[in-house]
DNA sequence: TGCCAGGCCGGGT
DNA sequence: ACCCGGCATGGC
């Protein structure tokens, strides 16, 4: 059966590779930054994005709201892509000043899909940032998709390659507890193989070091 | 040294 | 409803 089988990879996951710890970040709110900074892009990039934001004292919504553009982009401009980020950190700010105040407290008020299709309404914020947001900043018991998922559970003959990303998602949201502490490694575990072992972009490729399970 | 990274948007079919 | 080009830097 097919949610045994990602429950085992799970199992297999945790206790070869140990918890990963993520999301590294200080405060929810520095989630939320390196959500949108992270997208197509080298963790190792935001890092350095981030910390110039920390230097400059940038990591509050009301100061990225006062920031000039042209200091966010330069402060961004590792990550990659910094002209489109830096306008949708601007617009994340914005939204979230007008409708919560800029306060975080606020937003764990709100039920979690009303939160997701609240974030799915900003430019620049699409499913897989969301549900970063929603899992790794606010708690919630979300999953998140990724390339490296799609791949992964691919080859292991979990889904099919027209698989879209609520499906994927529901399936492991029904597989495994509802608990943001489970869900968040699983996503950073599959990460973590992914990029040690997983380099081949062909999807359908049986060769893969990550091939964990005859099937 | 080329390839790629913890995606998303917008325009074209 | 899909598909695809554009967006961009730093690491290995």
């Amino acid at each position: 059966m097919r949610s045994n089988r990602i429950f085992n990879l799970y199992r297999i996951l945790i206790s070869s590779l140990g918890s990963q710890h993520w999301w590294p970040a200080d405060s929810p709110f520095e989630v939320i930054i390196g959500a949108i900074l992270t997208q197509n892009t080298n963790w190792k990039n935001v890092e350095i994005s981030i910390n110039n934001l920390k230097k400059a004292n940038l990591l509050s919504p009301n100061s990225i709201f006062n920031c000039s553009i042209n200091d966010l982009k330069s402060y961004i401009k590792p990550s990659g892509f910094y002209r489109v980020k830096s306008d949708y950190l601007k617009y994340f700010v914005k939204e979230f000043i007008e409708h919560y105040d800029g306060d975080m407290s606020r937003l764990m008020e709100i039920e979690s899909s009303k939160l997701r299709n609240w974030l799915l309404s900003i430019k620049g914020i699409g499913e897989e940032t969301a549900d970063s947001i929603l899992l790794y900043a606010l708690d919630r018991s979300i999953f998140v998709v990724d390339a490296y998922t799609k791949r992964i559970f691919l080859r292991h003959n979990l889904i099919n390659k027209d698989a879209d990303y609520k499906e994927i998602q529901s399936l492991v949201e029904e597989t495994l507890p509802n608990d943001p502490k489970i869900l968040g490694e699983f996503h950073a575990l599959l990460v973590k193989v992914g990029k040690n072992f997983c380099k081949k972009k062909n999807p359908l490729c049986r060769e893969c070091p990550i091939f964990i399970f005859p099937t």
